[in-house]
RNA sequence: GUGAGAGUAGCUCAGUUGGUUAGAGCAUCGGUUUGUGAAGCCGAGGGUCGUGGGUUCGAUUCCCAUCUCUCACCCCA
């Protein structure tokens, strides 16, 4: 028979790298209720037309990212969630969540893109996001960053830079690229390949070019900042003085335009050097157009993605040989009634909130010792056909040298504290 | 989607200038006195050498294709 793996670039999180993504949730989830965030769970698959209208339909995740299929019972065009703002704007209109003002929310969970895995970059991969929905900002704009700053102090991770740029309003983008897009027609023969695919697919992006020679047409292009009225200055000034009095650094990035056509006035991207080719460990902005977009009220709003398994490679990098969970006690029995007898006393201490396993799968008393020894149980609780015979359970100190000791049934949960303590 | 590198035991890797039963360490399992684990010692299991084809008397080794993984381009979390 031939075997099935795992579909390319979706990963199995074995044990070993679970546990390390639970305290990483853990850490994340906690400090997302320290500022007001409130969980909101959406579904991973929605109709395919809200995201062609809300991440554009000129993007690369729509034209060629998308886990996108027509549902033959029904005929629906559906997919497979590429990123969450979409869907949680979605929700927040759907079910009216802004009647009683803003929100601020949170979710998480596994995102999908149909790209060539590499490091860092995964077909299934996983996000957390953060949405400030209703507010007009330059406040929640700094909020957002801010508190990615600590988020990163509480993870131990060194040297993430913060890049950031204002895009402006809409409008000024968009006379902007026309001039942009004038400019690079007007020196097409000066550019390469990729340049001139760039002016058609993303203009702004033709900014970002690596080619030294196309660099040097470039230095006489328009720039952003000539376009951008009072109010988009304004904002983004707010926002830096914020910062500013936060004390988080940032280096100004105008090439920085991200990929997905809802952004307008603050974009940032935290990013690593230590990760290769794919460095942005979290991305945001504001998208004050989305909501009506998607047939909502206009509002306000801004947020950000941070993509877990980026961070983790740095949590990983950072903190070596996290303690592993380990067991408290393991059960040895061995003779006729000894499992019977063996197994409420095993769900007494667990319902004391003890972790304990209880032998299973056979094996002499010799193998059970060595199974009880290898799982790191603090203790071996030993349950043989003399203890049966006389009410007792012996309890064995596995990871220090103490005597064991025999004790009543009725005593185990007292005794078994006793003897926890002195470990 | 394009390019480069790599696939030998559960893991990390040797190895064969083409030749008989393919190795090590770690891990697993068993033994080392009876109901007592870890070290040491002894032993065992586990590989169609990624898959398919070609060249050859003979291929894990050479050639081709294919799959998978890795890294990079593109783009992004």
């Amino acid at each position: 028979m031939a075997k099935i793996q795992a579909v390319r670039g979706m990963n199995d999180i074995l044990p070993g790298e679970a546990q390390a993504w639970l305290a990483f949730e853990a850490k994340v989830e906690a400090w997302l209720a320290r500022y007001g965030y409130q969980n909101i769970r959406m579904p991973l698959v929605e109709h395919t037309q809200l995201f062609r209208r809300a991440i554009g339909e000129a993007t690369d995740i729509v034209e060629k990212e998308m886990y996108a299929w027509r549902d033959e019972l029904n005929g629906e065009d559906l997919t497979l969630r590429p990123e969450g703002t979409a869907s949680c704007v979605r929700a927040a209109i759907e079910h009216s969540l802004l009647h009683d003002g803003p929100k601020r929310l949170w979710y998480g969970g596994p995102m999908f893109r149909h790209e060539r895995p590499q490091k860092g970059r995964y077909r299934q991969f996983h996000q957390y996001g953060a949405e400030a929905l209703g507010y007009p900002g330059p406040d929640v704009d700094a909020e957002l960053i801010v508190m990615c700053a600590a988020l990163w102090r509480e993870l131990g991770l060194e040297g993430l830079r913060l890049e950031l740029n204002n895009i402006g309003a809409p409008q000024e983008r968009a006379r902007y690229r026309a001039d942009l897009v004038r400019f690079l027609e007007k020196n097409r023969e000066r550019l390469d390949d990729d340049a001139r695919r760039r002016m058609q697919t993303n203009p702004l992006r033709t900014l970002d070019s690596k080619n030294p020679s196309v660099q040097e047409v470039l230095s006489g292009a328009p720039t952003m900042a000539a376009y951008l009225g009072d109010e988009s200055l304004g904002h983004f000034e707010g926002l830096k003085r914020l910062l500013d009095a936060a004390g988080v650094g940032y280096t100004l990035n105008a090439r920085l335009v991200r990929g997905l056509d809802y952004y307008n006035l603050t974009v940032f991207e935290w990013v690593s050097d230590r990760l290769g080719a794919q460095g942005t460990v979290c991305g945001g902005g504001r998208y004050d157009g989305l909501f009506e977009l998607l047939g909502g009220r206009p509002t306000p709003a801004a947020g950000f993605a941070m993509g877990n398994e980026r961070l983790l490679a740095l949590v990983a990098a950072a903190s070596e040989g996290e303690a592993v969970q380990a067991l408290d006690a393991y059960v040895i029995h061995q003779g006729s009634g000894t499992l019977e007898y063996a197994l409420p006393l095993a769900e007494a201490l667990r319902s004391r909130g003890y972790r304990v396993v209880l032998h299973a799968g056979g094996g002499n008393f010799k193998a059970q010792m060595k199974k009880a020894d290898a799982s790191g149980a603090a203790l071996a609780l030993i349950v043989g056909e003399d203890e049966v015979r006389g009410g007792e359970v012996t309890l064995k100190p596995l990871r220090e040298a103490r005597e064991q000791l025999r004790v009543r049934k009725q005593a185990l949960v007292p005794e078994f504290e006793q003897a926890m303590k002195k470990g």
